[in-house]
DNA sequence: CCCTGTGAACCACTTCACAGCC
DNA sequence: GGCTGTGAAGTGGTTCACAGGG
């Protein structure tokens, strides 16, 4: 069995993935809100402001710790703070990048890495020029101080931006130091150890999704390339 | 937010979106085995490269036009050509990139854009001082010129690397000049009518979901500590 | 009434298991 | 024997619709 321990793990009944996955997108909302010095919202108008329906909202919030008001709504400030506590956001979470090339340099500026509850503590790299400077704020160190510096500040997350070739060396470097959140922006997979999450973002992977979705119809013609298969399947749609 | 509406205009894709979804995995994996020089591949040694299973792996490939062989396995360079053809992968398809600021230079020299069957034709954006120069091998054109140059070179996806305030700007911009897929990096929401794809990929979501898993227990409200590596290819940037 | 919260129905993707072909 | 392809069963997230509180 591939990845045999991969939902037994913690036991207990967990949020599903596209709830959590949708988090994020009603606190950007409701934060939205709150600043607009609006005070309440009902499922309906939250819902519709992150595209999803309405029930589905309701839903996903019935796994947080709060509960709205019948006949009201919800209170904008409070659920958004009951939402960044599930998000683990109630305290700031120390995160670091490795690789202060242009990616990570646009990263470490990039303003939802410090103003969504994360403080970016450091920036890693292994090019002599660079080590020494600041990125986004932060100091750029040889990647050989990762270890150290995850113990001194308590990062907890890494964000990847190394060239493909590196990536699963910082990774198991990353693991070493305790760090147990990566979000990968190389374009390679990384293998973990149980325990240690991993969201691997591809940009290539994202282009050729939505080149099929903007693809004209193409039914399966004569221009095959394939003569090999001497059975032509015909599919079912 | 990922996108989940299908539905293109010719009422093409029956194929389920998780499936879509993880069709890039299998290319990568495949090129990778044919540029080895590995002629075959076992539905179970692709699925492993991929963590997928192998039984959900042989249901996605049941969605193309093409056969495996029982006994032996899928030819590798014609498992490849009709995944692509699967992704409309099959001619180049041209896209460009709004926003010269340094993400979209990151993603511009970004080897996916020119290495995955895509061709960038142009770069855009406000500031005089950088229109007039070259981008990834790009032209920066003044981001008035999107209408002209995308029925010009037909570019038919749109990398959106704007900062926030100008993304739905851009965005309606971009479906007035025909193009019918964008893929958003700014963070923050973009309405489009009806027969436009749009994949939003947004750092602080990412980072936010990521802070989730890797919170500590809480000691009120549920604790999910969810291992499972749910959509591995799903948000990018 | 209005809007939340949720049991129950629904649906869609996943997984199993094996028939079919190599 | 090995491996694909797929009906059938299983699972889990979504949607419905209404009970229940303000």
């Amino acid at each position: 069995m591939s990845t045999a321990s991969q939902s037994g793990g913690t036991g207990l009944t967990s949020v599903p993935a596209p709830v959590v996955a949708r988090m994020p997108g009603y606190l950007q909302a409701l934060d939205e809100l709150a600043a607009a010095g609006q005070q309440t919202v009902s499922s309906e108008e939250l819902a519709g402001r992150c595209s999803v329906g309405s029930a589905i909202l309701r839903r996903d919030l019935s796994h947080l710790d709060f509960a709205g008001r019948r006949g009201v709504g919800y209170d904008t400030v409070a659920l958004g703070t009951a939402v960044r506590r599930f998000l683990g956001l109630d305290r700031t979470r120390r995160i670091a990048i490795a690789g202060a090339g242009r990616l990570g340099s646009a990263i470490a500026d990039y303003a939802a890495v410090r103003f969504s509850g994360f403080e970016l503590t450091a920036v890693f790299d292994t090019a002599p020029e660079v080590v020494g400077t600041t990125v986004g704020g932060a100091p750029v160190l040889p990647i050989e101080q990762l270890p150290a510096a995850a113990a001194e500040d308590g990062i907890e997350m890494l964000i990847i931006a190394v060239p493909a070739p590196a990536a699963q060396t910082v990774a198991e470097a990353a693991v070493a130091a305790g760090i147990t959140g990566l979000l990968n922006f190389a374009p390679t997979m990384v293998t973990v150890p149980e325990g240690v999450h991993v969201r691997h973002v591809d940009l290539a992977s994202e282009l050729r999704v939505l080149a099929h979705y903007t693809a004209p119809a193409q039914p399966a013609g004569i221009d095959s390339t394939d003569l090999r298969n001497t059975r032509p399947r015909e599919h079912a749609l």
